[in-house]
RNA sequence: GGGAGCAUAGCUCAGCUGGGAGAGCACUUGCCUUACAAGCAAGGGGUCACAGGUUCGAGCCCUGUUGUUCCCACCA
């Protein structure tokens, strides 16, 4: 039974149809067999927390036009989907969540809390799955991982506890990022800096041995009530007499140290700099150099220090708890309990009342906060865990330069070398509960604190059961950083990991090449001994149509669902792929939705085409022995197609290759060649209707094979009608360039003759000839062979009723015609009663003049010495060959307009 | 302060290792030609930001300038 086509291609139907198809014949899973090599990604798992976003969807297309290339290249394709738990993001949303029932936390306790976190993941943790299948998402669903699962929490621990037996995790007071509003510490990379208008508090501190009025400015003096020292630059001769001084800390009256530090710039403001250790990070680092007390005047949800936060602290001292690198906190009096701002105006008006104030400048600032929340950050010495990043840091480098990891493009080589090479310790601690806890474990009797991989009933020191486990939790990338191996059953050695790790290709955006792509690479190395991936490739942005930033706060965003809803998956990925080369931002609109759609619509309408003309039990097409003259010329180009489609994708191009393929079956196929066939099919001429019939189907579906990693759907839809063998497109074997497929000659046969009908169509557009009206040409060439049998291609497709062939020379222009010139034939059409002479006369004038503009180019480019002696043959040849024939064409041309009289 | 990207048609963008400037959209004109008006045919429109340099030859390579975007950084 002949198959048939909708006759107009509603993808909503199709898609999901087929898409469940796909799923249940497992075309999506790796197996783990055969000796075929592998080709793995492992998908950037989206936070459940997530609803698809263009930036997925871009990245996401991306990948699936990888993993289904290499599919049907015949590797053992393997793309591993998962989620992450999102720590920070999940836990906003429980808290949130709870917020409005008017409960917190620590109202339910950690135990209640995870189990609301694990049903809300429950719940919603696969909506985004669900949403990446809309897309078209080939993904390996059978080895669906999530990172709080118990293989990825395994591979955590046993990470944690190598890597702090080695010393490369520590414990300690350190400077970190404390953002008041999620309350937890972040890392450094989980910083965004905004710039923010300020002010620059000019202050006086008096120095206690000279009385002199020293001036210094700060930004934050609400921090000044922890400063412990002043510095200055031990070079700095204005200050000279200052060494070993003091100043008197004013409001507090307290005497501090002047320290000599080479953190003072003489060259900004008065070189003098009040030195806060608790408070921030460069101060930290003096008062370290300089072992200066740690006073610390904020609490953690940022607000200043009281009575009890003192009493705590010193409890803590006394009972000899505390480390040696704990902090003092301050009891504020007056200022305790105030938020940060509050702090500010109190203290300021405060020193403005004693004197203590020069100025203030406004200045713009640089200020921290939260990526997460966008809360200014506090820095706040706080004892966290960190990883040390020194040791881990030069191997990842060297992987990058000696060219076991690649990126594409390479410039983000560099952005990750600066990333890499620059790095502090990470801090991995989060005061979180929804995460994987810290394995640490304390001890209330004997105080020994044990990293272990399984869980203790007692201390190994000493016995007690009186133990207790770090209330903390990891920072959701030092998972996530484990995912290319983590996911495939590392720690263990299993068959998974033996045959897919390390893998292929890893498909991500610029921006997350800190948080993610360097760890991931550290990590690879440092655990498993290799490189997680071989090539990673950098995809931009997703911009709006006025090249904004997608956003919640400006929504300006738009939903992929929709876009699939209105104008379906395929038109979506094509509009994704298409314009854009890698690591370049992208602007999304509709419009260009719209022209993907009409591309695939125009795919659809030449699908139908050829099934109309099928017959009931057509064959799976081969290639006839005898073929027409446009057979061997689309042949040609599809022969080229192939070849340039395949090595764009190799080199990561899809934007080219899927151009390629935009342009082969737009103006090759559909405008050209599917015309050229109707010449055959609509005559009677039974084996060269069937010729005509197979060329057309082996050139279409192949075609199909070729664009199907673009537009999964509508190919399988298309395939499936047209003879094939096999089950499905997505499995079929990807098409090879041939050489028997070759026909040079043909082709360039075949575009002379296109040249002319072009230059028919043209003038006789320019002259307003309707199509109806048909004219006999006479065609005038050098060479007659080409024309011998043109005249059905003039007849179809150039208005022509019928066309004589003659030899160049041979015969005069007939009276009443017009002539067009063309490099291979003049071509004299019988409409001079159409013709404005005077008009004609400056076309022909006009045409005249460009090609010998043209010719005086070459010929100026053919007497330069260098030119002829230093270009490479092939390119002298070409320019004479060119000559040659605008020479010819120039004479053509002034025939014609003498003709005119 | 350091680094990177971008600047090509009215708009959005391609242009690979240097060899006569491209696409889509928009615009103009003519067509319902039995696959497609979400279409067909034809057309107009560009000092390739600016200034130097290398080269027989530069949109492409080098230097500088301007504009713009982004990343990184502890500018008290």
């Amino acid at each position: 039974m002949k198959k048939q086509l909708e006759k107009v291609y509603d993808p909503n139907i199709v898609e999901d149809r087929i898409y469940h198809k796909w799923l249940e014949e497992k075309y999506f899973h790796a197996d783990g067999k055969g000796d075929q090599p592998t080709y793995t990604i492992v998908i950037p798992p989206p936070n459940i927390t997530g609803q698809l976003h263009m930036g997925h969807a871009l990245d996401n297309t991306l990948q699936d036009i990888l993993i289904r290339y290499k599919r049907m290249s015949g590797y053992d394709t393997l793309w591993l989907p998962g989620t992450d738990h999102a720590s920070i993001a999940t836990e906003a949303k429980i808290v949130e969540a709870m917020r409005k029932e008017g409960i917190t936390k620590e109202d339910i306790g950690r135990e209640a809390f995870l189990k609301r976190a694990w049903d809300w993941k429950k719940q919603y943790g696969g909506r985004i799955i669900e949403q990446l299948k809309k897309m078209g998402s080939s993904c390996d669903w059978d080895r669906e991982r999530f990172t709080l699962d118990e293989g990825c929490s395994k591979a955590v621990r046993e990470v944690f506890v190598r890597l702090y037996e080695k010393d490369l995790i520590y414990r300690g007071n350190r400077m970190v990022n404390w953002c008041p509003h999620c309350n937890t510490s972040i890392s450094d990379a989980e910083v965004e800096y905004e710039e923010k208008d300020s002010s620059f508090w000019h202050l006086y501190y008096t120095v206690k041995e000279t009385g002199e009025k020293l001036e210094l400015a700060t930004t934050r003096p609400e921090t000044m009530l922890g400063d412990t020292a002043v510095a200055i630059n031990g070079e700095d001769e204005r200050y000279r007499h200052l060494h070993g001084c003091h100043v008197i800390l004013p409001l507090l009256n307290k005497e501090i140290p002047i320290v000599c530090d080479e953190h003072a710039d003489m060259t900004k403001g008065t070189g003098v700099v009040k030195i806060t250790p608790a408070h921030d990070p460069n101060d930290f680092e003096v008062g370290q150099r300089h072992q200066l007390p740690i006073v610390r005047t904020f609490t953690y949800d940022g607000h200043l220090t009281g009575k009890k936060d003192k009493e705590e602290a010193d409890e803590l001292f006394r009972s000899g708890k505390a480390t040696k690198d704990e902090p003092e906190v301050l009891d504020c009096g007056k200022y305790a309990g105030m938020d940060t701002m509050q702090a500010r105006k109190a203290i300021l008006a405060d020193l403005e009342a004693g004197g203590y104030i020069k100025c203030i400048e406004p200045i713009k600032h640089d200020v921290g906060t939260c990526y997460r929340c966008h809360t200014s950050i506090e820095p706040m010495v706080s004892k966290q865990w960190f990883v040390r990043m020194d040791p881990l840091a030069g191997p990842a480098v060297e992987a990058v330069e000696k060219g076991d990891i690649r990126f594409v493009p390479d410039r983000f080589a560099k952005n990750y070398m600066n990333w890499m090479r620059g790095t502090r310790d990470w801090c991995i601690s989060r005061q979180l509960w929804w995460g994987h806890r810290i394995p640490a474990w304390y001890c209330a009797d004997c105080g020994a604190m044990h990293v272990l991989k399984e869980d203790p009933e007692r201390c190994p020191s000493c016995g007690s059961a009186n133990i207790s486990q770090d209330p903390d939790t990891l920072d959701t990338w030092f998972s996530s950083a484990l995912w290319p191996f983590s996911t495939l059953g590392w720690p263990e050695e299993t068959e998974d990991l033996k045959r897919y790790y390390p893998t292929n290709t890893l498909v991500t955006g610029y921006d997350i090449i800190g948080f993610w792509v360097s760890r991931m690479i550290f990590s690879g190395l440092a655990y498993t001994g290799k490189a997680p991936f071989d090539t990673v490739l950098i995809h931009g942005l997703v911009r709006d149509a006025q090249g904004r930033k997608m956003s919640k706060s400006l929504g300006n965003g738009i939903d992929p669902l929709e876009i699939i809803d209105k104008f379906g998956a395929d038109a979506l990925r094509f509009t994704l792929a298409t314009g854009n080369s890698p690591g370049n931002d992208m602007r999304f609109s509709d419009e260009k939705v719209e022209a993907s759609r009409n591309f695939a619509n125009k795919l659809w309408n030449a699908a139908r085409f050829v099934l109309m003309n099928l017959g009931e039990e057509e064959p799976v097409p081969h290639i006839p022995a005898e073929l027409a003259l446009e057979d061997k010329w689309i042949l040609h180009q599809y022969n080229r197609l192939v070849k340039e489609v395949t090595e764009n994708l190799d080199r990561y191009e899809l934007g080219i290759a899927v151009q390629k393929l935009y342009d082969f079956i737009w103006d090759v196929l559909c405008d050209w060649y599917i015309e050229l066939c109707k010449i055959r099919l609509n005559a009677d001429d039974a084996q060269a209707q069937q010729t005509a019939r197979a060329v057309l189907v082996y050139v279409m579906s192949n075609t199909l094979k070729l664009l199907h990693p673009f537009m999964p759907f509508i190919t399988e839809e298309i395939w499936q009608t047209l003879p094939h063998d096999g089950d499905s497109i997505m499995i079929s074997p990807w098409p090879t360039a041939e050489d028997a497929l070759c026909f040079p000659a043909e082709e360039a046969k075949m575009e002379q003759i296109m040249t002319a009908i072009k230059a028919v169509r043209n003038r006789r557009a320019e002259m307003n000839v309707p199509p109806s009206k048909k004219a006999h040409l006479t065609v005038s060439a050098k060479d007659t062979d080409i024309f011998a049998d043109a005249a059905p291609y003039f007849v179809r497709l150039a208005s022509a009723s019928g066309i004589d062939v003659c030899a160049a020379g041979e015969t005069a222009q007939p009276d009443g015609s017009v002539s067009v010139v063309t490099e291979s034939a003049t071509i004299y059409m019988p409409m001079a009663e159409l013709v404005d002479l005077a008009a004609e006369r400056k076309r022909l004038q006009k045409e005249l003049e460009d090609v010998e503009r043209r010719l005086q180019q070459i010929t100026a480019k053919l007497s330069n010495q260098g030119f002829l002696s230093k270009a490479p043959a092939a390119v002298v040849e070409e320019q004479r060959v060119n000559q040659q024939k605008l020479t010819e064409k120039a004479a053509l041309i002034k025939a014609g307009i003498e003709n005119l009289g």
